[in-house]
DNA sequence: CGCACCACAATTTTT
DNA sequence: TTGTGGTGCG
């Protein structure tokens, strides 16, 4: 009897939830309503798993476990469940409740910092301010997090800096240096990535370099001794890269019972994303965290696994299942992106694959048009092929911004850049220098965090003859020798370089910079962190340096240099007890500010990594051949092939309504031309799924008849090239300033637009100034500084 | 110290 | 072919 009361009670339980997910799927909502234990979601491409983490979460703080517990409240009656069937909704769901969990029990962790935001704001529109309180970060941040509380217990300060690959790559440079380590097969790169990966295995650089020497490998002897040094120059500067991040928290975890048990038994519900890019270290932190209660939710795709190069072992999604018992096992096959056939032509291709959990893509929507292989004559007329196509999508829909191009390898984006300049096509290549990387912007911050922490010997030494203030590199080398010696920091040796006799020829330079330092340290206590940044820039002269020469490029640098500032104003907008620690602590794991300024009207251009996770109306694939994707290197190695095989399947699922496949056959690379063979990946298409326009039967290329490609040549050639684009089209990109213009510039006041000049989706403009002249500015970085009258 | 010239190498990338 | 980094000179 009491069985049975159980049940109704259970069942009316999980009906009263049900209703809340009936807008999902029947696997989406599976996988919301199971609460309980290790959870292994297969989310296929575009399957929503965004959406279903949401209200997975929306699932927890509303209902608890309610929703798959098979437990009751104690008390639990007759009427309850009656309630629960009742008209009554709310009293209903108030009722369905289980153990509701407070939203700062959960953590949810991802990869970049774009998911992070992505989430945090999907998740605040579906539950409200309460939804802050939840950790949403990313691996890297969720980790400083966890050592800025404790990390004096694993021997560093709470204020440790964060030191990014271009640093580490800069201290391996100067041990190298030190070391007088000059070999063509060590380069800094090689090294550092080594050191990544034994990070990775959680080997110290002492074991390692044990290790190394036992094997008498020369090399490993050589990077073994670079780590240790490496490490010891960490410790010392009171940093960590990006890899100790992970590492030592992961060590803290398992070091300090304090810190793991506060951890594990605040966070009720680990959930990862994008599982199948998590390394080791990574796989060791969240099963750390979810440690006891196992509620720990992993969401990937296997098919989408990119990283390997990078440390992702696929092995974690892989081996889930036996790695937690229990483990239950939901996928998410039903496509909400693209049309059947480019659904199809996925699935036929990954089929291919073996090392992969298995999974069909299908969609209720209708099969669409067949995606289209085109081989074009040569790389040029690809590229003209695509500017044609995108040019034909623009007059049909008027959006440039529907379209992206994807490219295996960076190089390939040079063609294609050149013909939508001709065409006046607006576009957008991403993955160049980001901001954050700029030199400039790097300057600055160094600049900053000196003042901050005089002893961060490594900033310091990037800014002391920056702008150059006749400190030579005789001087520099001098000093931080000496520091070395002493064990102390070079701010200190500057601070007495009286003391020291070899210093006496720089010693007037270098008092004059550190007296500025000091200055700016005594500013930094009484100014906020925005009049601070003015200080040093009138301080140091930075811009004034910039402006002695007006080329774009120092142009180009000044502005972003102020623009900074305008991070700096985020910054103290958004935080209440603004200090320049805390704002140097934001963004140092904060790197990508270029995707925020992404909504101008633009096709995207970029490699199919970078892709990943975005999707298009119209896709193209270009460079669909053996030799470039499939490439050379990784011919010989089937695991290699079935991560370029995935690569393709992230390419092809990219697409919503029409994929575009292109090869050329004869592609100039690296200055030698070559005659490639269609991707292998493309003729795993069945014909029923492709469209194949101009593509030669022959094994080869070259086997056609070459007046073929004669004609196809001429054919290029005359092909009528599009004037450069003064109107409309591409001024809906840029629409606020046009000729005549009087404007006013934050850093060359008012001035006149004289002439505009399109430029691949950007304009050059020509601005006569009051006082400073004419300039030629790049309109889109520009024009965030100024403003018309 | 800054600039010009030459050699050399060149998947994919986030934090 | 292109970009970068190192060296040597003014």
């Amino acid at each position: 009897m009491a069985n049975n009361f159980e049940q109704r009670y259970i069942a009316a339980r999980r009906s009263v939830i049900e209703k809340d997910f009936m807008h999902l799927n029947p696997e989406q909502r599976r996988a919301v309503m199971t609460t309980q234990g290790p959870l292994l979601l297969l989310a296929g491409a575009g399957s929503g798993k965004t959406t279903v983490l949401i209200n997975r979460i929306t699932n927890l703080l509303r209902y608890g476990s309610g929703s798959d517990s098979t437990e009751i409240p104690e008390g639990a009656s007759e009427q309850d469940i009656e309630l629960m069937l009742s008209e009554d909704a709310d009293s209903a769901r108030r009722k369905a409740a289980y153990e509701p969990i407070e939203p700062w029990r959960i953590i949810a962790i991802t990869f970049t910092n774009k998911a992070a935001d992505e989430l945090k704001n999907r998740l605040e529109q579906a539950l409200g301010p309460e939804a802050r309180d939840i950790w949403a970060q990313t691996f890297h941040s969720a980790c400083v997090r966890i050592l800025r509380r404790d990390a004096d217990k694993i021997g560093f300060s709470s204020s440790f800096t964060i030191y990014d690959t271009q640093d580490s790559l800069s201290v391996i440079k100067q041990i190298l240096k030190a070391k007088n380590i000059d070999d063509k097969n060590l380069t800094p790169r090689s090294i550092l990535s080594q050191i990544s990966k034994t990070k990775d295995e959680m080997l110290e650089a002492a074991t390692y370099l044990e290790n190394a020497k036992k094997s008498y490998d020369m090399r490993a002897i050589q990077i073994g001794e670079v780590y240790v040094e490496y490490e010891k120059r960490l410790k010392d500067a009171d940093a960590m890269d990006f890899d100790d991040l992970i590492l030592n928290a992961v060590r803290l975890l398992q070091e300090s019972e304090e810190t793991r048990t506060h951890y594990q038994k605040r966070f009720k519900h680990v959930l990862v994303d994008e599982y199948q890019d998590t390394n080791k270290l990574q796989y060791l932190l969240t099963s750390i965290l979810s440690g006891g209660h196992e509620n720990i939710c992993v969401v990937g795709d296997d098919d989408q696994s990119i990283y390997k190069f990078r440390g992702a072992t696929i092995e974690n999604i892989l081996s889930f299942e036996n790695q937690h018992k229990n483990a239950k096992l939901i996928k998410l096959e039903q496509n909400y992106r693209s049309t059947g056939h480019i659904l199809e032509s996925a699935n036929a291709v990954i089929r291919n694959n073996l090392g992969r959990k298995g999974k069909e893509l299908w969609t209720a929507a209708d099969s669409g048009e067949k995606p289209s292989l085109h081989a074009a004559y040569n790389h040029d007329a690809e590229a003209q092929y695509v500017a044609e196509k995108i040019l034909e999508g623009y007059s049909q829909n008027g959006r440039w911004d529907d379209h992206a191009v994807l490219y295996r390898l960076n190089a390939l984006s040079n063609q294609l850049e050149y013909a939508f300049k001709r065409r006046g096509i607006p576009y957008r290549v991403y993955g160049g220098t980001r901001f954050f990387d700029r030199a400039e912007i790097k300057d600055m911050l160094a600049y900053l965090n000196v003042i901050l922490n005089p002893a961060d010997d490594l900033r310091l030494i990037r800014i002391i003859n920056t702008p150059t203030r006749g400190i030579g590199d005789t001087a520099v080398s001098k000093v931080s020798q000496i520091a070395q010696d002493r064990g102390e920091s070079v701010f200190n040796i500057l601070c007495h370089v009286e003391d020291y006799p070899e210093l006496k020829a720089p010693a007037a330079k270098l008092r004059l910079f550190v007296d500025m330092i000091k200055k700016l340290r005594e500013a930094s206590e009484n100014l906020a962190v925005d009049n601070l940044y003015d200080e040093i820039i009138e301080k140091t002269g930075y811009l004034r340096a910039l402006a002695e020469k007006d080329t774009q490029e120092n142009i180009t640098r000044a502005e972003n240099v102020q623009e900074l500032k305008s991070n700096i104003y985020s910054y103290m907008q958004e935080t209440g007890d603004a200090t320049l620690f805390g704002f140097l602590d934001e963004i140092s794991l904060y790197t990508d500010l270029d995707n925020l300024e992404s909504n101008a009207d633009c096709v995207t251009v970029m490699t199919i990594h970078s892709s990943k996770g975005l999707e298009f109306p119209i896709v193209f694939l270009v460079g669909a051949e053996e030799g470039i994707f499939p490439g050379t290197r990784t011919l010989g190695y089937p695991a290699e092939l079935e991560e370029e095989r995935r690569l393709c399947y992230v390419a092809i699922t990219r697409a919503k309504k029409k994929l575009y496949i292109s090869c050329a056959l004869s592609r100039m690379l690296m200055g030698k031309t070559t005659n490639n063979r269609v991707s292998r990946f493309i003729e795993e298409i069945p014909p029923e799924h492709i469209q194949k326009t101009n593509v030669p039967k022959g094994r080869n290329f070259s086997d056609l008849p070459t007046d073929l490609d004669e004609s196809a040549r001429r054919q290029a050639a005359q092909r009528p090239i599009r004037p450069i684009i003064t109107s409309k089209t591409a001024q809906s990109a840029l629409p606020q300033f046009s000729i005549g213009d009087n404007i006013s510039h934050k850093s060359f006041g008012a001035g006149v637009i004289s002439s505009m000049t399109a430029m691949g989706g950007d304009f050059l403009v020509e601005i006569n100034f009051e006082d400073v002249g004419t300039k030629r500015l790049m309109l889109k970085a520009a024009s965030k500084l100024m403003q018309k009258n």
